[in-house]
DNA sequence: CTGAAAGCGCTAACAA
DNA sequence: TTGTTAGCGCTTTCAG
């Protein structure tokens, strides 16, 4: 059991290896990719031989000869609000962990939406988009280059890409009626980043559920931002300050809705019986606030691991396969930061 | 300007570029990687041919022939409580800020802890690791085998690899020693994972200064958790049981604290009056709670921000550059969870 | 200032 | 079942 006293794995070669093993690199390749056409007594030779030098194939090496690549970029924009969230973390944690378990490595890309794709790109055996805004030329770059790739929480209509979406209209419609249900007529909607389809689908969903119940939408009622707290706060004192107060608002993210109740306290009102907040995202922190927050829960890792599966399908052997566009389910949950009136 | 109908950019190579341009490829890989020796009239050929073609090196090819990789892995250990925390996102979104404007890639690795060595590191430039819990031998073999790497988020003192840390122990002692400057000698502890060196050091900082203020350690009053809201919440239900009930808590991090909130206000007690509490991290969730929290904040972005730097150092072209070991200061955010006492 | 040619480490025909 | 060999696309001497 001596040691040979190798130094740094770094640079020992597929030849090392055949050297020490007695074969031909192309044997110790085999073995490497579990080609089965090896015998046995040469299979373990190689085997021995590497783990004696430690060997590790170079990835580059690989990558080159065979031309493909298990690197997966997921490009999430750097929006305030939109990467600041608990969204991002979510996707980027479960698509982590699924890639992980698939054995593709995961690249993380903050994109400045302005740039154009990234150089790294080229190398990257598929992309996971998340939330194209002012990205979607990247998309049509990436398709006809050929890379496998995926959307996810954005719904492509017109191009032929897979898409994993929320049904941010559906939810945004629950949300609303639910809130009718309890007797609510003057109802605000504080909405996320307009130029996101997420908050433009949530908004349409808002007057949807307004419209079917003849409701009629008050533009005042409507006030947009761009999902970050400071613009949640503006909104929610311009709610309190309004001569026709709502008395319930549909908040497009919990991290907002969770805003509008401290604006709340700070004002010394109470919620619910002041006004009544329905958030969306299920964000954890909503169970903390002085009232759980009612919201919509959105299946973020569901979506996430939609996504890499279906990537990892299309980054598959079977080539040109076809594109899936799904759309998740959005579920309306009522805690205590609602109540009913009249 | 005629435009000439190219497919896909994706098989475009070095080559292509130096026939369109009418030069050699080395000339094109000149301009590419901007070794001024090239005559203005050529480079602009070239530059035209490259835009005209699309063409974007191919990172594997340059890689295998420089053997040098831009690309740096962020591991990060799997663990509830530890990657499923604000802390986490924290520093992935500063690491890829930064790396973005570095030029990096950044190669987001959610370890498992056991498993060994990843194969692609094997590709990596530069490695950072963050909280080593038990994957320290991975550590040794990064430094034996020459990559270049740093460890955030833990003072690694006899390992020769430069380090961030925060100062952990100190931050706890100031939250601890402002409790009992408000009154409190009945001080509970809520750790966190004391596998972490965060939680460890925490824990550490809360005993002595205990100790520097003739206080004695009740056993009872320290409460082990791994971080998780579960367990917390356990924790926080023990103390509102305990028979000499502390009088406030010092709890390892934000999110646990929150959950201690929660407890209190499902059991009937008021927060600061019945109990005092400080966290840490300054999570901004901590400011939407029915009271807002006080805390310990910790430099995660800068954290993240040398980590990335020392590494680029690390990967640049002074070899054998000398390793850095960095606490960084932690600062006590005072608001409204503790009262004084007596 | 430029180009020819030798690799970088590996895979994949193609022969043997 | 195995080995030979020709690339993969780029960088880098080394001559010119």
């Amino acid at each position: 059991m001596t040691r040979t006293k190798k130094s740094p794995s770094k640079n020992v070669s597929i030849e090392d290896v055949a050297r020490l093993a007695g074969v031909s690199i192309t044997t110790v390749s085999r073995v490497i990719n579990k080609i089965g056409t090896v015998k046995e007594k040469n299979r373990l030779q190689v085997l021995d031989a590497v783990k004696e030098l430690k060997f590790q194939p170079s990835i580059f090496a690989q990558r080159l000869a065979t031309g493909k690549s298990n690197v997966v970029a997921l490009l999430i924009p750097r929006y305030e609000g939109v990467f600041y969230s608990f969204y991002a973390l979510e996707l980027i944690r479960a698509c982590g962990t699924l890639c992980e378990a698939f054995k593709l490595d995961l690249l993380l890309h903050l994109t400045d939406s302005h740039s154009r794709i990234p150089l790294n790109l080229r190398g990257a055996g598929g992309i996971i988009f998340s939330d194209i805004i002012g990205t979607r030329f990247q998309v049509e770059e990436a398709i006809s280059s050929g890379i496998p790739c995926v959307v996810i929480n954005n719904y492509v209509q017109d191009l032929p890409v897979s898409c994993i979406a929320v049904d941010n209209a559906g939810g945004a419609e629950s949300a609303v009626n639910y809130l009718i249900s309890l007797g609510h007529k003057k109802i605000a909607h504080i909405s996320g980043d307009v130029s996101t389809q997420a908050a433009a689908k949530r908004l349409e969903g808002y007057e949807q559920a307004l419209k079917k119940n003849n409701i009629a939408i008050k533009e005042e009622y409507i006030l947009k931002t761009d999902y970050s707290r400071g613009q949640a706060r503006s909104a929610a004192e311009k709610i309190f300050k309004m001569s026709d107060m709502p008395t319930a608002v549909f908040v497009g993210s919990d991290s907002m809705a969770l805003e509008v109740m401290a604006v709340a306290r700070e004002l010394g009102k109470n919620i619910p019986n002041d006004l009544s907040i329905v958030g969306f995202d299920d964000n954890p922190s909503g169970l903390y606030g002085p009232v759980a927050l009612t919201t919509v829960r959105q299946p973020l890792i569901k979506m996430a691991e939609e996504g890499v599966k279906e990537l990892n399908r299309l980054m598959g052997p079977k080539k040109g396969a076809s594109t899936k566009k799904i759309i998740l389910p959005t579920e309306l949950v009522i805690r205590e930061s609602c109540r009913p009136i009249k």
